[in-house]
DNA sequence: TCTCACACGC
DNA sequence: GACGTACGTGTGAGAT
């Protein structure tokens, strides 16, 4: 092999098909179709394209339910499983894919793909060729000859192991032609061939050595030792004759094409683009160097609208899209730099400028009754009340419902929702504005048409979005949960909290020199100066020149975590001095340097972002700066709080939170009485827990079992394994898991609801929250140990957690409805998951105290009472 | 500009 | 029996 011109791939369809089907996790594109064998397939390809430079290949298919084989023996491939459907759907993209890579496929009726392969190579094989059969099947090493090259693949997909005739010989110990009689003896179970009872691999290439073929074998019956064995061999004659015919492949197989047909010339990135993107092959196309702008300019589909120079009323029809677009990332007090809106009447792109001055907007903007439908509603809200406009009657916002409908889709931009429901085409807003520093405005008329192709997309999408949302019985919690919430969060954003820079200055001049002091010291006790900052340098230091044991290592050297560091402590003075080192360094950095960055300097106020279509469980996430980690656990974290005051020296802060909301939902959802009891009786959940855990009275809990019942409920709570249970308790994995079957079994209703919980989302795909949140869960079924017990957990997880975030979402809503409705002056500030803070004048406190209690409490109505406490000071620091 | 290790909250 | 194990955001270091 080697040096020869001409250069042969064939491939085993079917069986690369398979393998890559089970070898990955049940992919789906965004349009719900099964993609992970297509997926391993294209890699595979690839991976021969790059490697083998073929100048012919062939893709060979099993064509229809039986072969000539089957007339020998009826029973041939007998008692195989049927192919999954989810596999069998994917068959048709297969034969796509080989068409845009212009890769000759076959496949002949009556015929396995084996014997298309085998007779083309038989006809290669003569010394000009170089071929190479890419299969998963072993029966194809017979194929073997100085020639032909046999490559299969051994784990995933992209592994592969090569056979020549000498590692056939190095393997089995017989050639690759007594592949056949060695099958003939032992037979095939996957095929159903009977081969010889009792004579397994072992005892047939031994027989095949000795005597060379099945028929030799059957001739020198006489001499075979074992009487067992001859008894079995004389009595199987026939049987082993079939089988041996039955496992050859033919290499006459009557196929209409030869050998000459099968050369390729190489694709076109231009076709094959196309079927990646509808597949969402997203990493191939990078890999191909497939970018948006790589791509051919596609016809775009024509779309006409208007650039208006002057809003004419008729142009403000009742609903009407509107796109309000901003370039930067943070919207508060971004520039607008253009307006487009998309009615019945038409599609109208208006310069910012114009859109200003013109009172017809203005007034169309504001009035409640006149019906806006948007993409990201909080953003163009929050950026116009920078500019004093005010935005009011939005009636959809197309990014909240996509969340709803699939929050892990992560769709942006309307671009990707245009693509996701195939609509006119929009592009990227990075193919229009660059990224990066590199983001500018393009020519006007090419935002003009960007931002029509946003309009009109967001007005015709909104019904079809709507009409998916009923389907998924989510209008409620469309329209009066996170719609509205999403105006609730602007305000709250727009409003901002105010900080105490001073304090925070203050603050951040002792660490200054605490860190000083700490750094002089560590680098004293290490005996020479380096970054402490440096986990890599730190490692060195520990662990080589200090010689500390280094008890973890992480993919790029010694691990300095805490919990490796908390270990070491005793070892060695200078642990706990990098203890407080990290700890203060982080507060100087993340959160004194931090917040200080991001304070507006006129107003001595932070504007947060909330997310509300980002987290899985439908929690909310906070942004630039994240003020839903403030430190709370340690006392000089904590201190951060006294900056965080109320914006007005009259006002005082006040905070809310649910007491132990999630484990309320578990006792909910779950109706587990013992759950339910703890509450009902307003107990110490962690207690009750440890009482039922460990058999024993209230008053026989000791701290020890206590914790360890804390530990298990933050497990059930935020759906962690025996693994992280026990990281978290310090014992073994096997005692967590031990641990946990002791708690589900004094729980049963718990235990049921985690059944139930992986149960559901089998059978529907995904599990859903009290208020009817959805989250997929497409690897419950994977045959990947890790991924499967991963969607298990978060299967049993996420309707405990989602649930939580629905209620706190709820209150909020409600609560912004009752400050109005009260008139009180009072706002709402900022939530932390489980938190609502509020800021109110002093003589408003009493009630406030009153209504948040009562709103949050009756949110919504559980079988167990939701608790809330409500504290309240001159700063988040005392409102505790 | 990106990835990694680390650390903060719930 | 191994797999690598709640989610989110932000930081500095170090490689590119």
């Amino acid at each position: 092999m080697g040096n020869k011109t001409k250069k042969l791939v064939l491939i085993d369809g079917n069986s690369i098909a398979y393998r890559a089907f089970f070898a990955l996790p049940l992919l789906n594109n965004d349009k719900g179709i099964y993609t992970n064998a297509v997926y391993g397939f294209t890699q595979m390809l690839l991976k021969i394209l790059e490697d083998e430079k073929p100048t012919h290949m062939l893709v060979a298919f099993d064509a229809g339910k039986t072969t000539f084989r089957h007339k020998t023996f009826v029973e041939y491939k007998g008692g195989r499983q049927k192919t999954p459907p989810e596999l069998s759907e994917q068959f048709p993209f297969i034969r796509q894919l080989l068409d845009a890579f212009k890769i000759k496929r076959y496949e002949l009726e009556n015929y396995e793909a084996d014997d298309i392969i085998g007779t083309l190579a038989s006809q290669a094989a003569e010394g000009e060729w170089d071929v190479k059969v890419f299969t998963g099947d072993k029966d194809l090493l017979q194929l073997v000859t100085p020639d032909v090259e046999v490559v299969l693949t051994r784990k995933g997909i992209t592994e592969v192991e090569a056979y020549t005739v000498e590692q056939v010989n190095e393997r089995y110990g017989i050639t690759p032609e007594q592949i056949i009689d060695m099958k003939g003896l032992m037979g095939d179970p996957s095929d159903n061939i009977p081969g010889v009872p009792g004579v397994g691999e072992k005892t047939a290439i031994k027989l095949i050595k000795q005597y060379g073929s099945v028929e030799n074998v059957l001739e020198a019956i006489g001499e075979i030792s074992g009487a067992k064995l001859k008894e079995r061999l004389s009595e199987n004659k026939e049987q082993a004759l079939m089988s041996k015919d039955l496992a050859t492949i033919t290499k006459e197989a009557p196929i209409d094409l030869g050998i000459d047909d099968t050369t390729y010339e190489g694709f076109e990135t231009a076709s094959v683009f196309p079927l990646f993107k509808e597949l969402g092959f997203q990493s191939l196309l990078d890999r191909l160097g497939g970018d948006e702008a790589a791509l051919p300019d596609t016809e775009k589909e024509e779309l006409s609208f208007q650039r208006v120079s002057i809003i004419e009323p008729n142009m403000l029809k009742n609903p009407s899209s509107l796109v309000i677009e901003t370039l930067t990332e943070d919207y508060h007090k971004a520039d607008i730099h253009g307006v487009a809106l998309s009615n019945e009447s038409g599609t109208y792109y208006v310069p910012y400028d114009i859109a200003k001055e013109s009172e017809t907007f203005k007034n169309w903007l504001q009035d409640k009754d006149q019906k806006k439908i948007m993409f990201d509603a909080k953003r163009a809200h929050v950026a116009l009340k920078g500019q004093g406009l005010d935005l009011n009657g939005i009636e959809f916002d197309l990014q909240l419902a996509s969340y709803l409908l699939n929050p892990s889709e992560s769709l942006d931009e309307i671009a990707d929702i245009a693509k996701q429901y195939g609509t006119l085409t929009v592009d990227s807003n990075e193919k229009v504005y660059g990224k990066g520093a590199k983001k500018k405005l393009p020519e006007d008329d090419v935002l003009a048409e960007h931002l029509s192709r946003k309009a009109y997309t967001t007005f015709t999408l909104k019904d079809v979005m709507a009409e998916k949302l009923q389907e998924n019985e989510q209008s409620n919690l469309f329209y009066d949960l996170e719609l509205p919430l999403s105006l609730v969060l602007a305000k709250m954003e727009e409003t901002g909290v105010k900080v105490k820079v001073d304090t925070l200055k203050k603050m951040g001049t002792d660490l200054e020199g605490q860190l000083t002091t700490l750094e002089k010291e560590i680098h004293e006790l290490a005996g020479v100066t380096f970054n402490i900052n440096s986990p890599k340098q730190l490692g060195e230091i520990l662990f080589e020149k200090l010689s500390l044991p280094a008890v973890k290592k992480t993919k790029t050297g010694y691990s300095t975590s805490v919990d490796v560091l908390e270990k070491l402590e005793g070892k060695h003075e200078i642990i706990n001095k990098i203890l407080i080192y990290r700890q203060l360094g982080k507060l100087r950095s993340t959160y004194i340097e931090g917040l200080l960055k991001v304070v507006h300097e006129d107003t001595d106020k932070i504007h947060t972002r909330f997310n509300q279509v980002l987290a899985q469980t439908g929690r909310l996430s906070s942004i630039d700066p994240n003020l839903q980690n403030i430190p709370i656990r340690l006392e000089a974290g904590r201190k951060i709080r006294h900056a965080f005051v109320a914006s007005n020296p009259e006002w005082k802060i006040l905070a809310a939170d649910y007491s132990q909301i999630e484990l309320r939902v578990l006792a909910h959802i779950s109706q587990d009485d013992n759950l339910m009891e703890a509450f009902q009786k307003e107990m110490d959940v962690h207690t009750k827990t440890a009482m039922d855990v460990f058999h024993v009275d209230e008053q026989e809990v000791t701290s020890e079992m206590r914790r360890h019942a804390k530990a298990v409920n933050f497990g059930i709570v935020y759906g962690i394994s025996d693994y992280g249970l026990s990281q978290s308790l310090g014992i073994t994995r096997k005692e967590a898991g031990e641990f946990i079957k002791t708690y589900l079994e004094s729980f049963p209703g718990v235990q049921q609801y985690m059944k139930d919980s992986i149960t559901e989302a089998k059978q529907n795909g995904y599990v859903s929250t009290l208020l009817h949140r959805r989250r997929y869960l497409p690897e419950i079924n994977s045959r990947n140990f890790n991924l499967r017990s991963f969607a298990e957990r978060t299967a049993m997880n996420t309707p405990i957690q989602g649930t939580a975030a629905d209620i706190i979402k709820k209150a909020m809503v409600d609560m912004d409805q009752r400050l109005i409705e009260e008139k009180l002056e009072a706002k709402m500030l900022l939530t932390v998951h489980d938190e609502l803070i509020f800021e109110a004048p002093e003589q408003e406190i009493a009630k406030l105290k009153k209504l948040v209690c009562e709103v949050m409490e009756q949110a919504v109505q559980l079988d167990v009472p939701l608790k809330v406490d409500v504290s309240w000071g001159d700063s988040w620091f005392e409102a505790k």
